[in-house]
DNA sequence: GGGTTTAACTTGACAGCGTTAGGTGAAACG
DNA sequence: CGTTTCACCTAACGCTGTCAAGTTAAACCC
C-alpha cells in the first residue's frame, strides 16, 4: 500500500502548495473582514496579519503590496457584480432590462458598501496585473459590457430618441446618473445640511425618469 | 506730529494681527497651491510648510490640522459655486434654471477637479467648526438651497409630473445625475477597459433627457 | 540517511506621515 | 527696564507601508 516515491513527491508538493493557498486566502479574509468593517484606508497591513497570527511581513510573500491584495477582492466582487447583472440577462425587452440592471446595480452597492466604495469612487493606481505579469482585463469589463450591449440593443431597436445613438455615451448616462446618487448618499448622507431621501427610491424615479426621457415614444 | 501713545499701541498691534494673517494667508495658498497640483491626499504639512519656509509646527498655531486647513480652502470653494450658481438666479423659468445650473455646475467641477473631488467626492470627518467652535451652515448650503428652491419652483408651478412632488427627492436626482457622470469621469477616464465620453457634453445630454422625463408636458 | 536547497515566515529596521510638548527669542506691554 | 506674550522652532512620538537580512522546517537529491 505504500505510494510511489514520486506520488510521495507530488502529494507532499500539493500540501505545501495548499498550506500556502489556506494562508493567502486567510490573509485575503481577515482583510476583506476589516475593510468592511473600517474601511479599506483605516485597515493597516499590521491589522490584517495580527488577526491571523502572522506578522505584517508575512502578507507581502502573498501579495506585492497594499494595493495588490485589495485589487484582488476588488475582482472577487466585480465578478459577483458582473454575476447579478448576468442573472438580468432573460429579460427580453431591453428597456425593461435596463431599468432592472439599474436597481440590481443599487442594491448591490447598498449591500456592500465598502466593496462599491472601493470599485467605483477610487482610482485604482496600479493596472490589474495577474502573477505573470499579464494586464487582467478587469471582471468589471464584464458588468459594462452587459450594459452596453443593453444600451446597443435598445438603440437597434430604434426605441431610443434619434438623437441619442451613441451606446457608449447612453450607457455612461445611465451608469453615472445612478452611480450619482449612490455616492451621493455614501459620502453626505450623514450631513446636517443635506437632506438626502432614500437611495434605493430615488434611484427607481431617477431610472424612470431617465428611461422616459430617451424614449422615442414613451409609454 | 507724533503718535498718542494709545495710537502706537493700536498700530502695533494691528501690525502684529496683520502679520499674523499674512502668514495664514501664506499657509492657505501654499496649501491650495499643492492641493491643486498634488492632490489631496498626497500633499504633506510638511510639503505646505517647506513652500513658505516654516517649519510644518508652524502651521499648526494657523489651523488646528490638516482637516482645518482643507475645510478652509473648501469653503471658499463652496462661496464660489455659490456664486457661479446665483450668476444664473435671474433666469425667469425655472427649468432653463435648472438646466443652466446643471452646466454651469459641470463647468465648474471640471475647472477646479481638484477642489471638486474633495467638496463632494471625500466625507468631512469634523463637521464645520469656525474659530468660536460654533458649528459653521456649510456655504454649501448656498448652492444646494439655490437648486432646491429652483426644484420647488418648478414643482409649484406644475410643470412636472404629478408623481414627482418632492423637492429633495427631485433635487437629489438632479444633482445626482450630474455628480454621477463628473465623478465616473474624475476615477474612471484614463482606465482603458471603460470607454467614457466627453463628460461636458455627456451632462447636457443628461439633463435633457432627465429634464425631459420629469416634465408633465414635455416640449 | 545526510547534506543541500527551497521558501514561508520573522526580526529589525527605514523613511515618511500627522501631530505634540517644550523651548527660544523678539516684540509688546506696564 | 523688567515682565509677559506668542509666533515659531527643535525634537520627538506613534503610526503607516515596506524591505533586507536572518531563521528554520520541510523538500529534495544522492
Amino acid at each position: 500500500m505504500g505510494m510511489t516515491t514520486s506520488a510521495i513527491r507530488t502529494a507532499s508538493l500539493a500540501r505545501r502548495e495548499r498550506q500556502k493557498a489556506e494562508t493567502r486566502q486567510a490573509i485575503l479574509d481577515a482583510a476583506r473582514e476589516l475593510f468592511v468593517s473600517d474601511g479599506v484606508e483605516a485597515t493597516t497591513m499590521r491589522a490584517i496579519a495580527a488577526r491571523i497570527g502572522y506578522t505584517p511581513t508575512a502578507i507581502y510573500h502573498h501579495f506585492r503590496d497594499k494595493d495588490a491584495l485589495i485589487v484582488e477582492l476588488c475582482m472577487a466582487d466585480f465578478s459577483a457584480l458582473g454575476q447579478a447583472m448576468h442573472k438580468i440577462g432573460r429579460i427580453e425587452d431591453p428597456v425593461e432590462r435596463l431599468r432592472r440592471m439599474g436597481l440590481a446595480y443599487t442594491d448591490f452597492a447598498l449591500d456592500n458598501p465598502s466593496q462599491y466604495r472601493f470599485m467605483f469612487m477610487t482610482s485604482l493606481r496600479h493596472p490589474l496585473v495577474d502573477g505573470s505579469g499579464k494586464v487582467v482585463t478587469a471582471p468589471d469589463e464584464d458588468a459594462y459590457r452587459f450594459l452596453l450591449q443593453t444600451v446597443a440593443e435598445g438603440i437597434a431597436l430604434g426605441v431610443y430618441r434619434p438623437e441619442l445613438t451613441d451606446a457608449p455615451e447612453l450607457a455612461q448616462i445611465f451608469w453615472g446618473g445612478i452611480h450619482g446618487i449612490i455616492s451621493l448618499w455614501f459620502t453626505h448622507a450623514d450631513e446636517p445640511n443635506i437632506v438626502l431621501r432614500n437611495p434605493r427610491e430615488t434611484v427607481r424615479t431617477m431610472c424612470d425618469a431617465m428611461i422616459r426621457g430617451s424614449l422615442r415614444h414613451p409609454t
